[in-house]
DNA sequence: GCGACAG
DNA sequence: ATCTTGTCGC
């Protein structure tokens, strides 16, 4: 697929915020999506190897067909990681491998689904948001842990299955904790671009087996990124 | 200065 | 994210 060319993928540390703040204006989560509107939706994660100035990091990206839920193509990326993780700025990490990955696929992916946030973000620009404007396609983020921004709190959701709570930042509801399976930590959902919250939370619900409390999608990719390292830590005698 | 901190 | 064995529980 064609990925679009907002900026340069390795932007320098100060223009970080400025980004953020200029890509957030144009953040859309008023559209309603059913996963009936969708005929395909792609998972996309990365894993690590290595530390500190020799980290190397393998992206996954496997997109499925929603009517049969069997993954229809895959793509990955492999390199060299120059940025550090820093809270807040987990795109300008792993965008350069997503956007890699992205362009060796054939299929058009009607929406991705990412391993961390959308608007739940200082800026509202987690990285299911920033990715969203390369992919020029909607997307939801789903983080396994929970991102404090400003005075936000939130309460734990029942814990049956579909259950969730609001995650609130005065009036302006950023994302859920989502009971995603009975009994079991909640999930982070938010929306990224072009997909409101309700349909994000729906989405990620029916896309959830019963193997976790991650999105289907999601854990594929996540399986999929330990296998290609496993893989490539083998050819590095 | 101290604590918090998606992946 | 990653480093890691056994172990508590359904």
């Amino acid at each position: 697929m064609q990925v679009n060319d907002i900026h340069p993928l390795r932007p320098d540390t100060e223009e970080f915020i400025h980004i953020q703040e200029r890509l957030a204006k144009q953040i859309d989560v008023s559209r309603p999506l059913r996963l009936e509107d969708l005929r395909t939706v792609a998972g996309v994660d990365l894993a690590y190897a290595g530390e500190g100035d020799s980290e190397t990091g393998f992206c996954h990206i496997a997109v499925f067909d929603t009517a049969t839920m069997r993954v229809m193509e895959r793509a990955g990326a492999v390199g060299e990681i120059d940025m550090p993780y820093n809270p807040g700025f987990l795109t300008f990490r792993e965008l350069p491998l997503i956007v890699e990955a992205a362009g060796k696929l054939e299929t058009v992916p009607d929406l991705f689904l990412f391993d961390g946030n959308g608007i739940l973000h200082p800026r509202r620009m987690g990285i299911a948001s920033h990715a969203s404007f390369f992919l020029g396609k909607p997307a939801v983020g789903v983080a396994k842990t929970y991102f404090r921004i400003a005075e936000t709190e939130y309460k734990e959701p029942g814990w049956e299955k579909g259950s969730y709570t609001d995650i609130t930042v005065g009036r302006e509801t950023l994302g859920r904790a989502v009971r995603t399976s009975a009994g079991v930590k909640p999930v982070f959902v938010s929306p990224g671009n072009g997909i409101d919250l309700d349909s994000a939370t729906d989405l990620v619900l029916s896309l959830t087996g019963p193997e976790s409390r991650l999105s289907i999608p999601v854990r594929e990719a996540d399986i999929s990124t330990r296998r290609m390292r496993r893989e490539w830590e083998k050819e590095q005698k």
